[in-house]
DNA sequence: GACAAAATAAACAAAAAATGTCAGAGCTTC
DNA sequence: GAAGCTCTGACATTTTTTGTTTATTTTGTC
């Protein structure tokens, strides 16, 4: 659900949005299914995006801006730093299991991939610098060991997740994965 | 999975066609989608159905062929009146159980309904022959005390079943209810 | 209650997608 | 290599979807 939007209007087309790309997949999904599940009429959807582009580039934006408030909410968690590494993979992950499970959620992220490449790549970034930031931060207090610098460690995280994600076959598969990958890399880092 | 059909085309293209209803919904399921999935071209989809209809019906078809040998069978069945009773009615309803849990399950039975009217009620008049001629015979050797005609009681068990159907909201609490219905009317046929 | 401003929908032309058909390409079988 | 198949690419037609414009209804203000 989404609620973090000014106008009342447009959380109801996003979450119509979402709702329908679930259901019929992005390709299938036509502006007026969008409106009539909003509430109003197509015309009125028109109002407030240019296009089913736009919805979708909206959906990713919220989507990325509440993983980023996420991870960085679970990474100023206490516990050990391998807890608090798999809690933040949690977080970020956690959204994208509930996509890949709803009936087309797998069509859904490739059109978001392919219509809003710019917004995930930042995101993206915006993630790994999260995780840097923390790496940087606890290797200074001396409890963590890097091979090479956080940023490098950061990136490699985020980037095995979007591996995950690609080759993810399931919702259930992927989460296996990704808490798999957690454990590693929290006890990759662990000083001994 | 549909195999009981003489040509492997057909039986492809009726297997596409149920898993892209299921999919998408009937309404938004096109014959590309169908011909694709049965691994051939569209035009060769309508070399064997007129169209989008004709699948329809002869799913439906298909459907209430091996829903009608499945409950004849579960009534050749042994066990007292009250078992057997819940057999037959579990073997009618499992399918439809089945496709009510699918993502568009709904308005596919609509549909259905809808487009094959006849076929409906054909198949719905078989099953019901089929229960009102074992309960004249079980009646004959005095194993249950009926109310009225075999006829009668037959079309109140699959007239009801029906209800159940239309008013399902999903495909679990339709199970239960069935469950329900056949512990009663069981009891209900039970002599003292 | 009358007036502007904002919100909404009905209606429209343009574009895209889906439909049903047919001529011809490929493949077997004789 | 001809006759009989099945199949596909390409086509005209219909239907659906899109984006916009125009008219109507609603809202708040005086």
């Amino acid at each position: 659900m989404i609620e973090l939007t000014a106008d009342p209007k447009q959380a109801a087309i996003l979450n119509s949005a979402f709702q329908a790309f679930a259901n019929y997949g992005f390709r299938k999904t036509s502006m007026d299914d969008i409106a009539k599940g909003a509430g109003m009429s197509r015309p009125a959807v028109y109002l407030h995006y240019k296009n089913k582009e736009a919805i979708v580039r909206e959906l990713t934006q919220h989507y990325y801006t509440q993983k980023v408030a996420d991870v960085a909410v679970a990474l100023k968690g206490s516990g050990s730093v391998s807890e608090i590494l798999k809690q933040a993979i949690r977080a970020q992950t956690e959204g994208i299991a509930t996509v890949l499970a709803s009936p087309h959620g797998v069509e859904m992220l490739d059109a978001t991939k392919s219509m809003s490449t710019d917004i995930v790549e930042n995101g993206e970034a915006e993630l790994a610098r999260l995780y840097a930031a923390w790496l940087a931060k606890e290797d200074a207090a001396g409890r963590v060991r890097l091979f090479g610098g956080p940023d490098e460690i950061a990136t490699t995280i985020t980037r095995s997740l979007k591996g995950l994600k690609l080759t993810a076959t399931h919702g259930d598969d992927y989460e296996n994965r990704v808490s798999r990958l957690a454990d590693l890399i929290g006890a990759g880092l662990q000083v001994r």
